[in-house]
DNA sequence: ATTTTTTCTGGGAGCGCTCTCATCGAATGC
DNA sequence: GCATTCGATGAGAGCGCTCCCAGAAAAAAT
């Protein structure tokens, strides 16, 4: 690995002092022509790319953004909500020419870690994604003092008010409510949920927008915790089935699940929707279109989510950070909306 | 935010010099145990944490890993063969104590990002996953004196020689050869291909692997490109139907093309193992096990080779890197084997 | 022609940390 | 008891960069 040069060199290669050099490297405000183009050559000539650590030593600025996921790969990857969510984010800050960086929290060994990493100064400000209750990580980023945007609404005490907490949240509650009705719409009655893992605001939310559209039809004894996952969702199929063998219509709090529910149904020939009408949640088109028959579910623009987390996060930096305008105006956390899309299973 | 502690406040409380706060604080070597005890209750009290660009400045070690993988997040995120790898690189890195820092290159404008992060020094090597032909990454990280290590043999010219270049691969060829001649034993004559994008090693090795097999019965109208993905699998297999209606074995270069190809058998009322045997590659146990019927396939250690992707890059940077061992010996790339996994489809 | 203003450019301090080297007290050897 | 060694500590340089400020040069105004 031959000796990376430095500023030092391009100037004095240049002829010109470090200051020139560094003008013109940023943007080359104020600097004649001539010598811009110059020093353009010597950078060229000697392969030279600004030492980031020196530079974020100075500026304080990384210009890269840690999205953490507290979730073992095998869900990250599979589900693809993350994906879909990721994407949206990686659009904007690539738009914004930040680095997206991202961190997996796989076992509990690995939040020192991370911690460390984000506290170090690595990243300018954090995406924090499908916390759970007690997560270490808000606490982590709160005390290393860094901007942060959740995505979901956050599950500690005071969190939601708290105007210093920044999330981006879809209407979980209100779309789930939108399910249940349009299934009592469609004369049901003995409407089933299968949810979330309960320490999750948004599965939480989603219980009670089912409790919410059923008032005293809301039976405990017709809900059933999943994870999220379509083999978790076929087992709670199975358990409801199971204890309540009479349901006539399920409301699944995600798709996936609402896929593990549609293959039990199947397997116990149950026919839907004639026997039980399914309406799932999330509507990502890679399952909901593409499970037998086609589900009826409740929509989330989630790309759109992850774009509006990370501009949220961009706009704070830029308030925030040294030599930010001061405060265009106070930030808060958005709420998306929600929509019903019918297809074949209700 | 408030101010973050220097070392110099945590050595002004502590009373001792900035030279012992830094010590204790990497270890504390050679420091009474009388001024640990204080130098970590002052880092307690002001809550502490080192400024990584500062450290990184002068020690040029980052304690991170670049992982940067040059596909849409859409085919990242639903081939369960980069969370395998990138489990397996996680694995080790985390037990190494370094930050894995995931980079995904979506379109071509990411590139120049990226490129500019990895050689930002921002890391202290890369790894660098399913290149196609042509990828600018290698040339990037190479002008940046920045350790590399390949998922998947180069592509590029000499690249497979030089000692200089690692990687890490299955033995494709070898693992294709495996798989058509367990169709020719199962008495199959006329066995198609549906290849991966032929501008990967990866795809190529394999495909030459069918070819090797087939001597003289390796007929160019019974090979279909594809992509590596089930709708491209499918497409294939369709196509390839209508090629040769009398094709009577089908080698997928993945899992995820095989189970594709297995849905179009079907739509065309061809009966898997009877009329038609199909073999995959890779044995994903989430894809090979769950297909109807179960699908015959070519283990390769997925997870393993993302093991030993990192453990080659952390061993070159421990004798590269400033003050690393003068090279316990030289590095060098690894082809791991392949073995049939005999199930159902065959 | 002289002064004032405006543009450019360079000098130099300093970001927070590590690491070499000199120092100093205590422990050891004779 | 005095010289020698050794371990623990602090002083200070410097990593590569940005940015403030002063000074030089050029342009504008008097």
């Amino acid at each position: 690995m031959t000796e990376r040069p430095t500023l030092e060199a391009v100037a004095a290669r240049a002829g010109v002092s470090r200051a020139t050099v560094s003008r013109v490297v940023n943007g080359g405000a104020g600097v004649r022509a001539e010598l811009q183009a110059k020093v353009h050559q010597a950078v060229d000539e000697l392969g030279y790319v600004p030492n980031q650590a020196a530079r974020t030593l100075v500026t304080r600025r990384t210009g890269a953004v840690g999205v953490v996921i507290a979730e073992p790969e095998s869900r990250v990857f599979s589900d693809p909500f993350f994906a879909r969510q990721l994407r949206g984010i990686g659009r904007e800050l690539s738009a914004a020419d930040s680095q997206l960086v991202l961190l997996l929290v796989d076992d509990t060994h690995d939040y020192e870690r991370v911690g460390r990493y984000l506290a170090g100064g690595h990243v300018d400000g954090a995406l924090l994604f499908s916390l759970h209750r007690d997560d270490p990580l808000p606490a982590m980023t709160r005390a290393a003092g860094l901007p942060t945007v959740f995505g979901g609404r956050p599950s500690w005490p005071g969190g939601e008010t708290d105007p210093d907490v920044l999330y981006v949240d879809s209407d979980n509650r209100g779309g789930a409510r939108l399910a249940v009705q349009h299934l009592l719409d469609r004369g049901r009655r003995r409407i089933a949920t299968i949810t979330g893992p309960l320490d999750q605001t948004s599965a939480l939310d989603r219980l009670n927008g089912w409790r919410d559209a059923l008032f005293d039809a809301a039976d405990p004894g017709l809900v059933a915790e999943a994870d999220f996952s379509p083999e978790g969702g076929g087992r709670a199929m199975a358990d409801l089935l199971e204890r309540r063998p009479d349901l006539d219509a399920v409301f699944a709090a995600s798709d996936l699940m609402a896929s593990g529910a549609l293959r039990v149904l199947r397997e116990h020939g149950r026919r839907v929707p004639q026997d039980v009408a399914v309406v799932g949640f999330d509507d990502v088109e890679s399952v909901a279109e593409w499970t037998d028959p086609p589900l009826t579910t409740v929509h989330q623009d989630i790309e759109g989510m992850g774009r509006l987390m990370a501009r949220l996060l961009l706009r704070r930096l830029a308030t925030e950070g040294p030599g930010g305008a001061p405060a265009a105006g106070p930030l808060s956390s958005i709420i998306t909306s929600t929509r019903l899309v019918v297809r074949a299973s209700t």
